[in-house]
DNA sequence: TCTGGGGTCCTAGGACCC
DNA sequence: TCTGGGGTCCTAGGACCC
C-alpha cells in the first residue's frame, strides 16, 4: 500500500491569503503577524490559524484573542470566511482526483488518498507528491505538506514532519529514525490528558512508547494503552474510505451566546434555533435521529449533557425540539433539586431562619411560614386523613 | 490555558431481564 | 428472604481529532 496524507498549511489563514492576492490585494497575510479569529464581543474570540511570523512571537491556535494581543499587540485579526474554505477545499479535493479514486476527506484541509493502484499509471509516490504540491500552489495559490507511507497512520505522521511546503516519507523502516524521538504529545491520539498521564509513567517520547510494554499500557490505558502502542509502532491497518460510507453517525449544531443566558425562555429560543438548523440538514440528508442530545456549558466553562432515545426516529423540527424542551426542563429541575438539598442541610444545621429568600426582606411577609409544630417529624392528625 | 464549532469513540454505572 | 452471574440497553461524561 502507498498512501498520501495531504494537509493544507495554516488551511483558514492560507486560504484567506490566496484570495485577497487573488483580488488585487497588495498584502499577503502569510508574510505578516496575522490570524484568522472569531469575534472577541461576541465571545467566539480564538485564534483559529496563525502565521509564520504569528507563530513565531509565540502564538498557539485554540489560545484567546486577549492572549494572542498580548504576545503581538500588532496582530492582524482576520474573521473567518467559511465558505471560501469550503471552495478552496472542494477545489483540492478534484484535483486530487485526478490522481486515484480512492480519496478520503477527512477534514476540510486533510485528505488520505490511495496511491497503490495509480503508482502503474504515474509512477514514482514521491515524484508525484512533489507535482501535486507544485499543481495546487500554482493553481490554488496555497501549499500542503504532503506525508507518504504504507499506512494512513504514518502517511498523517510524516506529513508533520517539517512544515510548510513539504514532502516527506516516513515509511516503517524510518520510523525509529523519524519518529521515534519526537515528543508523546506529537502522535496521533495523544492529547493533553494522555500526554500528562504519560509523562508520569515517565514515557515523554514516542520511541518510549514504542519500547514499553503493552501490557504495562493496557494496565494503565485499558484499550486505549493497545492502540497508542500500535500508533508508536506505526502500526495501523484503516482503510482509505471514499465519500462519506459509512454514513455519518451524528449530525449536531452548537453556539455560544455573545451574553450569559440566565431565562429558561431565552434559552429555549436558542435551543429552537439550534433545533431548526439540525432538523433542516437532517432533512436534506433524508437522515433520521434516534436519540436528541442537549449540552450546555455554563458561565464557568462547566458542561453538562443531556441525551435522549426516541420511541421512533424522526427528522420533524417540532419532535426533536419537544424532546430538547423537556431535556432542558429536566437539567433545570436537576439544578433546583440540588439548590433545595443544599438549602435543606444549611438549614438543618443552623435553623431555619439562617437562609431568607431576597425577596422576604421589607415585604411584611415571613420567610417560612405555615404549619404548627416547629417539628414535622410529628404530622398532625387532620394531614393523615 | 479559561469565550469555536463540527465530529468520533470509549467507559462506568444503573436498570432490567433471565 | 437472600444470594448470584451474565447479558443488554441506556445515559453521562470524558478522551481525542480537525
Amino acid at each position: 500500500m502507498i498512501i498520501f496524507h495531504i494537509d493544507v498549511n495554516s488551511a483558514y489563514l492560507s486560504w484567506q491569503a490566496a484570495y485577497e492576492l487573488e483580488n488585487g490585494s497588495a498584502r499577503d497575510l502569510r508574510t505578516l503577524p496575522s490570524i484568522i479569529g472569531g469575534d472577541q464581543a461576541k465571545r467566539h474570540g480564538i485564534v483559529l490559524a496563525k502565521s509564520l511570523p504569528a507563530k513565531k512571537q509565540g502564538i498557539i491556535t485554540g489560545e484567546s484573542l486577549m492572549e494572542a494581543r498580548l504576545k503581538c499587540p500588532s496582530l492582524l485579526v482576520i474573521p473567518p470566511n467559511y465558505q471560501l474554505f469550503a471552495q478552496c477545499s472542494e477545489a483540492m479535493y478534484e484535483l486530487l482526483l485526478e490522481y486515484s479514486p480512492h480519496v478520503q476527506r477527512y477534514s476540510v484541509d486533510e485528505c488520505f488518498l490511495d496511491y497503490t493502484a495509480s503508482q502503474r499509471l504515474f509512477g514514482d509516490p514521491e515524484e508525484t507528491a512533489h507535482t501535486i504540491r507544485n499543481r495546487i500552489k500554482e493553481e490554488l495559490g496555497f501549499t500542503v505538506n504532503i506525508g507518504i507511507s504504507s499506512n494512513k497512520l504514518l502517511a498523517k505522521m510524516g506529513g508533520e514532519l517539517q512544515k510548510p511546503d513539504q514532502v516527506h516519507t516516513l515509511f516503517p523502516a524510518e520510523v525509529a529514525e523519524k519518529m521515534w524521538p519526537l515528543p508523546v504529545g506529537d502522535l496521533f491520539m495523544v492529547g493533553r490528558a494522555t500526554r500528562k498521564k504519560l509523562k508520569r509513567l515517565n514515557i515523554q517520547t514516542i520511541g518510549a512508547l514504542a519500547n514499553s510494554e503493552p501490557a504495562f499500557l493496557r494496565l494503565h490505558f485499558k484499550s486505549y494503552g493497545t492502540l497508542l502502542w500500535q500508533y508508536a509502532n506505526g502500526i495501523d491497518d484503516s482503510f482509505v474510505r471514499e465519500s462519506n460510507f459509512p454514513a455519518q453517525k451524528g449530525v449536531g449544531n452548537s453556539t455560544t451566546i455573545s451574553f450569559d443566558v440566565t431565562d429558561r425562555k431565552e434559552a429555549l429560543l436558542v435551543l429552537l434555533s439550534l433545533t431548526e438548523k439540525v432538523a433542516i440538514r437532517m432533512r436534506r440528508k433524508k437522515a433520521l435521529g434516534q436519540v436528541v442530545a442537549i449540552s450546555i456549558k455554563s458561565f464557568q466553562l462547566e458542561r453538562v449533557s443531556h441525551q435522549r432515545r426516541l420511541p421512533h426516529p424522526c427528522q420533524s423540527t417540532r419532535a426533536l425540539y419537544e424532546v430538547v424542551e423537556s431535556l432542558f426542563d429536566t437539567y433545570d429541575r436537576e439544578k433546583d433539586a440540588t439548590l433545595d438539598a443544599t438549602m435543606d442541610r444549611i438549614r438543618k444545621r443552623y435553623g431555619e431562619k439562617i437562609l431568607i429568600r431576597g425577596c422576604f426582606p421589607h415585604s411584611g411577609i415571613k420567610s417560612i411560614q405555615g404549619g404548627v409544630a416547629e417539628n414535622d417529624d410529628y404530622p398532625i392528625m387532620t394531614s393523615l386523613l
